[in-house]
DNA sequence: CTAAGACTTCAAGTAAACTTGAGGTCAAGC
DNA sequence: GCTTGACCTCAAGTTTACTTGAAGTCTTAG
């Protein structure tokens, strides 16, 4: 049953121990076939035992943990990957490489926490008030100004600013 | 061109206008095949025009907008579904009905917001500090309580907090 | 009245992110 | 050394959230 450990790539030095897929699986709450999807999108990557084994290095659960959150907050995979570039997979990535990595989701998770505050505001506060514009809202208006100021001539409606205020 | 207001359902009341489908879309950016289908599911509804276009009320504008944000949030459309269940369609919704959706909203917003808060944090102060511990992030470990505590009689790991954390 | 563009339905196609299953191999406790 | 559960690959299937296209209808400026 305990497949860990144990095997001749695993010498139990410490820092240097091996988990199996299901180990890693347990760990972080993602599935296996999850983890070989990863794996073949290339979002992560696993040594090998003598018998063709997965064997992921500790580092990896903690990628993982990221790739999980990313996920779950509607971020494409493929952004993800992007974003994860700068941290290496077959050696320990080192501080730098982490910094190096967090301006990407930085930018991202700051658009994303500042969208759903004011999703929030808006919810909770200004329907509360009787204010009900959405004009401002990052997440919805990501590259307006080229919609509105945009090359064709349109001009269909006039007190436009009015659409999406209350009573 | 311009076909919203001007057949039998718009007499130019104030606040009676109804929206074409394309008007809809232009303002929302969400593509009418997108309107379509969120009919289809039940996420919207809209009025019919004599020759069976839809009309949609201005509120609709509204609630087509949280589903948007909610959408690009990463939560499923089944749930936002749910959760504007209290607001209706056919009627103008009061601030009364907002309300009580809002509810829903705001566990689920103020769940994925103190994620993001946390991840931020992590990526951005405690790997800077050389600490790395990411046991308690209400995303990856959403009900971790069954899974930790759960019937099975695992004994795997005994040092299982040192997992996560660097160095 | 008519032509052009906006709209209709319905069916099928697509992309992302996985899951499921078949058929076979590996690892380890007894 | 063998059985049992964990693992392997590869192909196909699933779900969600749409998009695309065909074939036809509606609306309105001129």
């Amino acid at each position: 049953m305990d497949t860990n450990g144990g095997d001749e790539l695993s010498h139990k030095m410490p820092g240097q121990e091996l988990l199996s897929i299901g180990t890693v699986s347990e760990r972080t709450g993602v599935a296996r076939s999850a983890l070989h999807y990863y794996e073949d999108v290339g979002l992560i990557a696993s040594l090998r035992s003598a018998g063709n084994q997965r064997r992921y290095p500790r580092h990896m659960l903690r990628r993982i943990s990221l790739i999980t959150v990313g996920s779950k907050l509607g971020i494409p995979l493929n952004d993800i990957k992007r974003a994860l570039e700068p941290v290496p997979m077959n050696t320990m990535p080192s501080e730098a490489d982490w910094l190096r990595a967090t301006a990407e989701w930085k930018r991202v998770l700051e658009a994303r926490r500042r969208a759903i505050e004011e999703l929030e505001d808006r919810l909770m506060g200004c329907i509360g008030c009787g204010c009900l514009s959405m004009q401002a809202c990052t997440l919805l208006n990501p590259e307006d100004a080229l919609a509105r100021e945009g090359s064709g001539a349109r001009r269909l409606e006039a007190a436009d600013d009015e659409d999406l205020r209350a009573t």
